[in-house]
DNA sequence: ATTACTTAATTGACGTGTCAATCATCAGCC
DNA sequence: GGCTGATGATTGACACGTCAATTAAGTAAT
């Protein structure tokens, strides 16, 4: 292997640096102006909004606490501890499941219902203004294409990272 | 205003929605695989990370408290918090400033400039596998323009959303 | 049926982030 | 000096997220 080779070099150069910060950080503002939004306007978390719309879209409005957690690609414990806060605040409800009463069904309640009807115009509002509105077609496009296969890589290279010669 | 023309819509389009949902979601793991590999590699977060790149670039690798925050462009309140946490940790010291005595300057210990030499090639690498790797130049190009773009467009929004007809 | 293993979910501890309230100091003014 | 208002920073309360440990219930082997 050549030092010094494109393929060699291990960290990224000043220009490639410089384009990650400025992804980064918009990122980070653009979560947090959503964030910010989903709060003032309706006064729900992002965490509060997925699951609104998890369980809204599902049959019955319920499910079970593991399909919950798989389908918005949270760990258990953090889903766990947010439907703690969310049923205190009469969001969602939680019993045991009959076939198998280890695990939990979580359910809408109606006031959750409304809450997610009330919540999610605004919420679409703002994706709209924020991000749709700023990309020209192609970008938008762009960005699909781009995150997706960024999103395959990191896979890949994720599973790298627990075998032996992976860190 | 024409209904339904395309400057009217307020929501995005599924396929808009598709694009920013794969967006989010990549965004969100990118974010969380380097967190954890700064973890790991190092035992820092990337909340530390931050704090101590800028006290390793700044002169006598010590700022006030106040150009920290603008540097990292975090609020007063979470900097303190954290400068509190790694306080103890003693990777960092506060002293009243002579100059301006309610201001705080903050100066890297001698453990704080090794844990950040250590944590920071890690890093990079790791930025450089998860980010830069999986990307065409173009696409590296592609992305620092548009975050650019849509870094701008969300301060100027975000600048009318505080205005009486924003929201 | 008891033992052991696995799986579903919760819990506790602790780091992190935000908001509002507070404390201390500085600057201008009388 | 002694108000007053702005500014730098901290604090407390509470929501959020992760990790490791735990509880409870299902499954399999003997």
């Amino acid at each position: 292997m050549e030092h010094s080779s494109k393929s060699a070099r291990q960290s990224p150069t000043p220009d490639e640096l410089a384009v990650w910060r400025e992804y980064v950080e918009t990122a980070e503002a653009l979560r947090q102006a959503l964030a910010a939004g989903l709060q003032s306007t309706s006064g729900v978390s992002p965490g509060d909004y997925a699951v609104l719309l998890a369980l809204s879209e599902a049959h019955g409005h319920k499910l079970r606490s593991s399909v919950l957690a798989e389908g918005i690609g949270w760990e258990r414990s953090r889903l766990s501890h947010h439907l703690g806060r969310m049923e205190n605040r009469g969001l969602i409800r939680r019993r045991k499941s009959g076939s198998d009463s280890r695990g939990a069904e979580v359910e809408l309640t109606d006031d959750g219902a409304r809450t997610f009807r009330a919540s999610s115009a605004p919420h679409l509002r703002l994706v709209r203004r924020f991000f749709i509105d700023a990309l020209a077609p192609e970008d938008l496009e762009a960005i699909g294409r781009v995150a997706k296969s960024l999103r395959r890589h990191l896979n890949e290279v994720a599973v790298e990272s627990v075998s032996p010669d992976g860190g």
